[in-house]
DNA sequence: TGTTAGCACTCCAATTTGACGAGTGCTAAC
DNA sequence: GTTAGCACTCGTCAAATTGGAGTGCTAACA
């Protein structure tokens, strides 16, 4: 059976009403609809093949349809066609998102000097805005390159390292030490480290150079391994992945979704974070096709908790390659539309906040 | 009417059964109690005055009764009082006690270089252990000290500024200024600051040593006016009080908290933390009168959406006066006293840590 | 051949009903 | 002061009832 452009418009039909009301949809409902003038016995013989076809399916005997992922599917494919191709429809969309980046943009460059709180802001923003869950990931540091290193005492035995990467990502990180160490050669160790060191990235800090320091150091071999150790371990720590959240009690929202145990699960996923750097995985794979924006409907998200909602993810860049992820969770009816909107002009904003600073 | 012996013991043992079973409890139940033999009439008597004294209720006309909050709260002042006196007791769990601290004691020194992460996985392991959600803020930096400052250049407009405080609580600041500034200068600001500043608390570095200090500055007044307001305002910052939550979807594992309402409520105020300052406050005035544990029930409680809860809190010492609070947010059955044990332990082992480093 | 009106049928959701049981309050007797 | 007994209340659960929305199918029509 051909999915013709008659079939085409009913199913739009069916799932535009389903994500405005989230009930099933029957036949008279979209028998209504001007821009086609069927009686509803028509719509149902056409129904009837869509739910062969596997677009629709009914929750139970007599009852309207609903949505399959399938049907999901296409109507967000062709969704995200339109928009790459409707070139009138993008000159009015950048003049809508003009506004909000002003608005935006005054509320960012506040917050600039500390990353940690921006991407906070945004993932409340956003799911302030938009009524979903939300998440952000920090920029990957993967990659960067090392701007300086600076080495403080703190006692005898503990010294502080402040380690700058490329795009003023820093890092504290208190060294405790075996031996005592005099102000002049920790003078001496920090020009050694910087001098060695700064404008590497991790996968250049490799075992050559960092062998070579080590007999530079002399006598203070073992110092330099604890702190070149730690510098390492800072800068390449799996937990640099800081995920942001906000808005999980929006999913209370959507009465699919706020069952005790499914609200359960989705929120445990949101807290716990762990699960949710899948996306940002997947994300970094991602060769870009729709300016980064991804949608993952159902099971198509790499995480269980989340097969009854659907997540809407984009990619923000600060330099150098190094990305981040924004994500929306919601509902399957999810206004995709205006999801996908928002996260544009977020990404361009980002995008911008970064690259200025 | 009097509360007297008789009526203690019912009222506890209902209480109690309560707690554990989570449903009203019914005369016959507490005359099954071996320790007082009484009929089912005859504890219902007794029922009758004790419902008519406000420690409990009825649901409804025919069923048990289930305690008030001013039930609760004798319950839980008895058993505080119980803790405080019972000498036995107490050394019973001195050796109880010991054997969670050492397990303890090796997960904590793992990671006691960093704070937010330390107290991030107290908060974590504790939901875990309790089955209920937990909050731990970050120790108070009002009127801590000033250790040293350290700025170094990141741009030519732009220095960052590492603040670290007694306790090595380390703050970074990127300071955006106006005026370019060479290298040498850049040194003698960091002499000027630290002799100034240094061993200095937020109170005192008051208007006189700060207008000292610029007219030192000499043509760099601007400057260190600038660089000034960036640390005392990253001091006294009031977003400095961190708030780390975990378990929050533990709530759903009590019915009686679960309903959505009522549970996207309560995750909303631990998901957005600024109504959990209260608690943290309210601890900073108290006089510590149960080596420092709270208990509220129910109204007690600052935060509304807490109104169907109990919440116990603890503080913990890091230094000079500098106490954060750990609490633990569950329905009102919970069981208060190993809560509070649990708490107690967390308490001895935070304190301990933050001695040593 | 495609479209439509009409009708019997299905099934859910909401409401009603009645039986059951847990628990109470009260009274009278011990 | 304590207890046994009894009538009464009320919530819970399951079964029965009803209404309505929506379907599939058939026959007639253009």
């Amino acid at each position: 059976m051909e999915l013709d452009d008659r079939k085409v418009k009913i199913l739009k039909a069916i799932i535009k009403n389903y994500l405005e009301t989230g009930e099933p949809v029957g036949s008279r409902t979209i028998s209504k609809y001007a821009d086609l003038k069927l009686s509803s016995a028509t719509i149902r013989n056409e129904m009837a093949d869509l739910e062969e076809m596997g677009y629709i399916v009914q929750p139970h005997t007599s009852a309207g349809r609903i949505p399959t992922d399938k049907g999901y599917r296409f109507y967000v494919d062709d969704m995200m066609l339109q928009k790459e191709n409707d070139l009138v429809n993008r000159e009015q969309l950048v003049a809508d998102r003009e506004k909000e980046l002003k608005s935006m943009r005054d509320f960012l460059s506040q917050k600039v000097d500390r990353v940690e709180e921006l991407l906070q802001s945004v993932a409340k923003a956003l799911a302030k805005d938009t009524n979903y869950a939300t998440m952000v990931s920090a920029p990957q540091v993967r990659g960067n390159k090392l701007k300086f290193v600076q080495l403080s005492q703190l006692e005898t035995n503990e010294i502080l390292a402040v380690i700058v990467m490329e795009g003023n990502v820093i890092r504290n990180k208190v060294i405790t030490v075996s031996e005592e160490l005099s102000q002049e050669n920790l003078l001496k160790l920090n020009i050694l480290l910087n001098t060695s060191l700064t404008g590497l990235s991790l996968q250049e800090m490799n075992l050559s150079i960092v062998s070579k320091m080590e007999i530079q150091a002399g006598e203070h071999m073992q110092l330099v391994k604890e702190v070149v150790d730690a510098v390492v371990e800072t800068i390449s720590s799996e937990d640099n992945l800081k995920i942001y959240t906000s808005g999980a009690t929006n999913i209370f929202k959507y009465p699919e979704l706020s069952d005790s145990s499914k609200a359960s699960e989705l929120i445990y996923a949101l807290e716990e974070k762990q699960s949710l750097t899948d996306f940002v995985k997947l994300e970094e794979d991602e060769e870009q096709p729709n300016s980064g924006i991804q949608v993952y409907i159902g099971n198509e998200a790499p995480v269980e908790s989340m097969k009854d909602c659907s997540v809407v993810t984009a990619t923000y860049e600060l330099q150098d390659g190094m990305r981040g992820t924004i994500g929306i969770i919601g509902p399957k009816r999810m206004d995709y539309d205006k999801v996908v909107e928002k996260l544009k002009t977020i990404q361009t904003q980002l995008d911008d906040v970064f690259k200025k600073t």
